[in-house]
DNA sequence: TCCGTTTCGAGAGCACTGCTCTCGCTTGCG
DNA sequence: CGCAAGCGAGAGCAGTGCTCTCGAAACGGA
């Protein structure tokens, strides 16, 4: 990314990573709540004042843990999307599936780190500035997928009425990112967008507990109903 | 609820009331992360340890208040489920609005209490089991609803063909709960549960900042298209 | 090459936390 | 009345985030 000048500038990237490195370890391992600078420190064999030197504080530290998992699941996510390959690959409802499955394996294979990002904001209550453009990765690989569908022909759009700021917002939203699409499918691309989350959300965090076993059937089944609801297949 | 038999029950329940309710005015001021006995314990006036009689541990409070924040949005719910009157009460649709919204508004109300209960499981990563039956009472409200309409005869069932493994859970989970609906509806429902809490955390959590401004149009559209989705209404 | 500036690591220290233990006082029951 | 249980307060332990200071190391310009 950036050109590293002299042996202090390297020097300084690998220890911030390695703090970070260290700092996932503890937070997969016991969750955001047990994260300690001092436990890092000493793992790292330093001492917990100098590592003030890399993050100003706990917070900065978990932002910037906030901010890598952003780019994970989002990563993940267009992976997914452009994993799609074969026949599948003209099927827009396979790519939606693709994706949502893969936000999904992310989640639970990283339950904490979803947490961090996906559950109760800790830092302060509200996101730093930085967090927007990672934290949009995963919505617009949805909103690529319905692009394409839509350039493609093959997007069914709901004809229903929608109030007119719902749909305005929706429209003024799809200009600022140079998207075409019809107001009640990008409104539509929101909600599901949403609803996707709380799909993942009460899996990860356990609310399916007792209520249902066969999570991953579920789960497509639902997300197969998303998808029709923002026109990548047939109502009914 | 139960009888208290002397002064000594008496002045302990007073005093375990008095605990969560500052306890929860801490909560709702700076967050679960920032509630500490400690502060608890110096405004009420007594030593710290003395806190210990009552709660054994932080967790147990915490665990304390998430049993009543369930209780007070399951409350909420089933208030506004029965307050739907005049020609609305015969539309099932006005009352699934009308719970869903209750349940945004108590969340906007309370965002560090729902985030206590919908955000990260804080406490050792696996709820408790006391908090299993007020969990559930938001989703019976629903439930409700979609069996009344049912009993009616204004449930329109949607004719789609689901994973036998799903709808077998989903009749399963009807059996246990005492409610005769049919399998896909009963499926619809779990998801549509789900989906319900994914639109309060975004919008609660801020990930409909500078994406969503007009959020209550916007959530109203959403829930009455997820109402449509379990039958409520027609769909198209 | 030298020298001043900047960067860094370490240690001590502060205020705070959850939690335990012990000590007396009070309360209520037999 | 007497005794055991319940209760509050205080001291204390281990741990936390964070600040400050001080000496050593690295760097860049002269």
């Amino acid at each position: 990314m950036t050109a590293i000048r002299g042996a202090r500038e390297r020097a300084r990237s690998e220890i911030t990573a390695a703090i970070k490195d260290e700092a996932r370890r503890q937070l997969a391992a016991e969750g955001a709540a047990k994260l300690s600078l001092r436990a890092v420190a000493r793992e790292l064999g330093m001492a917990s004042s100098a590592l003030y030197r890399y993050f100003p504080s706990r917070d900065d530290l978990l932002t910037a843990l906030i901010v890598d998992a952003y780019n994970a699941v989002g990563e993940a996510a267009e992976a997914a999307r452009d994993a799609v390959t074969g026949p599948d690959a003209k099927r827009p409802v396979a790519r939606w599936s693709a994706v949502c499955a893969a936000v999904r394996t992310w989640a639970l294979a990283h339950p904490h780190e979803y947490a961090l990002i996906y559950g109760s904001p800790v830092p302060g209550y509200t996101a730093p500035r930085t967090t927007a453009g990672p934290a949009s990765r995963v919505g617009l690989a949805l909103i690529g997928v319905v692009r394409d569908a839509h350039a493609a022909g093959a997007l069914k759009e709901p004809a229903e009425p929608l109030p007119d700021a719902v749909v305005g917002e929706a429209l003024a939203l799809g200009a600022e990112l140079g998207v075409e699409l019809p107001g009640a499918v990008l409104t539509r691309l929101v909600g599901a967008w949403a609803q996707l989350f709380g799909l993942v959300s009460f899996e990860v965090f356990g609310q399916f507990n007792g209520v249902i076993a066969a999570r991953t059937e579920f789960f497509e089944q639902a997300v197969h109903q998303l998808a029709r609801s923002v026109g990548l297949a047939a109502p009914r």
